[in-house]
DNA sequence: TCATATTACGTCGTCCGTAACGATT
DNA sequence: AATCGTTACGGACGACGTAATATGA
């Protein structure tokens, strides 16, 4: 299983097509055809359906392991050439609820700043595309979040701050003084996936429900509140990250908002010295 | 970075000798040196020494991820051969502490049982050469085992059980009612890496010390327990699988022996069975 | 001097591109 | 008929084996 095999693959089943993929990837269309009929050969199972291009069943298995594992590899090569790699521009990836005041303050030397979902500033610190990563999501209180395995990285908690629930003025349990996110399941909830994706806090509450109301796509925290506020449903956030609507905490069950510092093993420099403010 | 060049690169290393891992894969030997140049000049870095064969530093970054990434791509093709595989014998992976009386007795139709560690057994299902693993070890309570991550495999905890420390007869510490693992830190401790290794339980207790005594290199809880009872050092092990010696309760830190069932997506049939067993 | 890694070179296989073909809408 | 995937074929590159060379212990 050649793993360039694997990214044409991958390519195909994103894109759809065979030739937009050849487009994409600098082949010719024959080219991508023969790769996916050697992959195909090679696991002795048809993997994709042609028109329309769609994955078989075990091409879907292969796609959980071919995202990852393409991962892996731009990791594995990352972590050697950080060895022998000068000192550069150091960038850090934060997820979107990462950057209170006191975080931004430590981020003394950094040249840019990146806004990503956990895993995937995980992922880009793995393929060393960013220095440090800054991952934020719901956790049991003093449990690790559940980040992807990118290979030898350390990692060590930053924060972890009390959650609320944010609902607009005049809500039926707006004057609760705590509540609990299983009472809330079949209400409405604010679906935004890159602040804090619901289906984390279904896995992190061991919980099924949460009912997606409207989808927001942006990072802004503050967004999401404004959204609750205004009624389009409900949310979750840090009790620092909500500016607006009537905040209740969440009493049950326990689960705060934690944020995890990711990074390689890394040469004294700029890159520790933010490593060492934000531990401290 | 072909996955083929880096299995010869972990040979190599592994044999510490280009020709004794020619041999060992079927290649002439300027075939290897030939591969291992071809990596070197992919990574752009002297990867081995050459008389003696050592890997430098950036070939023991790469080789902590050589093994996983290789892993998962058994894992992968395994992942994919099971959707049309046939039902075949059925094959358990066990840690070697997992096989207590109710847990044997749930191992209805299984053809072989294999004795394993964790990782090991967890592997042994990635990569589809065992249907079950029964992955054993020290974990706080409730916590779950740190598995390695080859996939989408499933993970559900079978048993939490006491830890005992256990001791010769008239050891100062016999009398105690419980005992506290820092107390301990400094003594001799029995090195046995197949029942209990030392270093996965300084992880979970945030511990240094446990000084290594005697080094028991099989799987025998029992045999362990009798290197104890006789002062080659101290060992922890679940209360049901110490058979003599003293036994004194562990207190502190909170530790348990937990037992996890992995799996991939089974079919209905006699695997299935055995996990509703385990799990009911 | 012997063991062991590297270099040189010929051969074979693999992979891609061009061109022709086939199938599905 | 048009679009898109497959098959056919030729050329280029890469990989392995044999043979010769270099380098340490």
């Amino acid at each position: 299983m050649d793993p360039h095999l694997l990214s044409t693959f991958v390519t195909v089943v994103a894109e759809g097509s065979f030739s937009a993929a050849a487009d994409r990837l600098g082949y010719t269309q024959p080219a991508v055809s023969q790769q996916i009929a050697a992959l195909e050969a090679d696991l002795g199972v048809p993997l994709l359906t042609r028109r329309p291009v769609r994955p078989t069943r075990a091409g879907e298995r292969l796609l959980e392991h071919a995202g990852p594992l393409l991962l892996r590899l731009r990791a594995a090569r990352a972590d050697v050439a950080r060895l022998s790699a000068q000192p550069r521009a150091l960038t850090v990836a934060a997820g979107p609820l990462a950057l209170t005041a006191d975080t931004a303050a430590a981020l003394a030397g950094v040249t840019t700043l990146r806004i990503a979902g956990a895993a995937t500033a995980v992922a880009l610190v793995a393929s060393g595309e960013a220095d440090l990563a800054l991952a934020d999501g719901p956790a049991a209180p003093s449990d690790p979040l559940n980040l992807p395995d990118t290979g030898p990285l350390t990692t060590v908690g930053v924060r972890e701050e009390e959650l609320v629930v944010v609902l607009p003025e005049g809500h039926p349990l707006a004057g609760r003084p705590g509540l609990r996110l299983d009472d809330l399941a079949d209400a409405l909830w604010v679906d935004a996936p890159e602040v804090m994706p619901l289906d984390r806090l279904r896995a992190v509450a061991r919980l099924d429900g949460l009912r997606p109301g409207i989808r927001y796509e942006g990072h802004d925290p503050a967004v999401a509140a404004r959204l609750a506020a205004a009624g389009h449903g409900l949310t979750l956030l840090p009790a620092s990250a909500a500016p607006c609507g009537v905040r209740v905490p969440l009493v049950a069950p326990r689960i705060v908002h934690r944020v995890e510092l990711v990074h390689a093993a890394l040469p004294p420099g700029p890159a520790a010295e933010v490593v060492r403010a934000l531990t401290s």
